[in-house]
DNA sequence: TTTTCTAATTAGAATAATTCCAATTATTCT
DNA sequence: AGAATAATTGGAATTATTCTAATTAGAAAA
């Protein structure tokens, strides 16, 4: 048993594992997304991973992105045509864009919400991946 | 009762209710998107309108398309970062992309699957739209 | 350790899809 | 037909993202 914080993959043990090294970039940008888990744009991660190395550019935040996701640590959010946002959450999930804040919530999914899914293909069709996002309004809660 | 092609609303009533004006260049690209329902993109519309209306621009093709999108003929489909599809089916559908040939396949939802997208909504999550999407392997038809 | 090798980072240029703009053309209304 | 307005057009602008070539940093060998 581990704490309830500990949830999350070790960063140096996945990238190891895919025979990458691990540099502050990698850190600090994976660090960013876990830290607030508000779904941020690469522009928001450029900006709050500067406060804590000022000189990384723009090119370094998409490649460390494209690593994150390709060891499966975090995953690439892609809702219409806006820019693609990221999130740490690994655990199956739906999101939902609040028209009004512009706020992205995670939906979990059950099991049965799951197999609901599947149910969807039809004989001979095999799916690696799913993506299902709502858009509409979220509840807003009242502060009184 | 009408007849079994006759489901395609009509474009011109559409548009006046709409206080649009029918050009022809915006029934050129309607009729590209029911001809063929190959999910083709803005790109694709281009070519295949310009047989047809030789000096029509990429503005206009554009700009018919977010028309037809906001009139409810035609259905924008985004799949991860790629360029905007098109699609007239007015069913509910999920859509299924196949890492092999590239083509995009519509899934039929019955009123269960609709139900079930229902339940994944907590209380007090109104939405009024959602995208459903698989990436895999779509079975491939044999000759012999 | 130093050296060596290779991977990662960087700034800036390049690309691709889409949107904007100002001028022209087509529709509709009177 | 003429006036008013909406739509189209070509090209420029924008935005997100990817590419490139040079530099820097990490890992492995000597």
């Amino acid at each position: 048993m581990t704490t309830t914080a500990n949830h999350i993959p070790n960063l140096a043990v996945a990238l190891k594992q895919n025979g990458l090294r691990p540099t502050k970039q990698r850190s600090c940008v994976y660090q960013v997304i876990i830290a607030k888990r508000d779904h941020p744009t690469a522009d928001d991660i450029l900006l709050r991973v500067k406060e804590k190395l000022p000189t990384i550019s723009f090119a370094t935040v998409y490649n460390c992105l494209e690593t994150l996701v390709g060891c499966g640590l975090v995953k690439q959010v892609n809702l219409d045509r806006s820019p693609a946002r990221y999130c740490p959450n690994l655990q199956p999930h739906a999101h939902f864009k609040c028209k009004e804040t512009g706020q992205i919530h995670d939906l979990p999914l059950s099991e049965k919400n799951l197999n609901n899914l599947k149910s969807i293909l039809p004989t001979g069709f095999d799916a690696e991946n799913f993506d299902l996002s709502f858009i509409g309004k979220s509840p807003t809660k009242i502060n009184h």
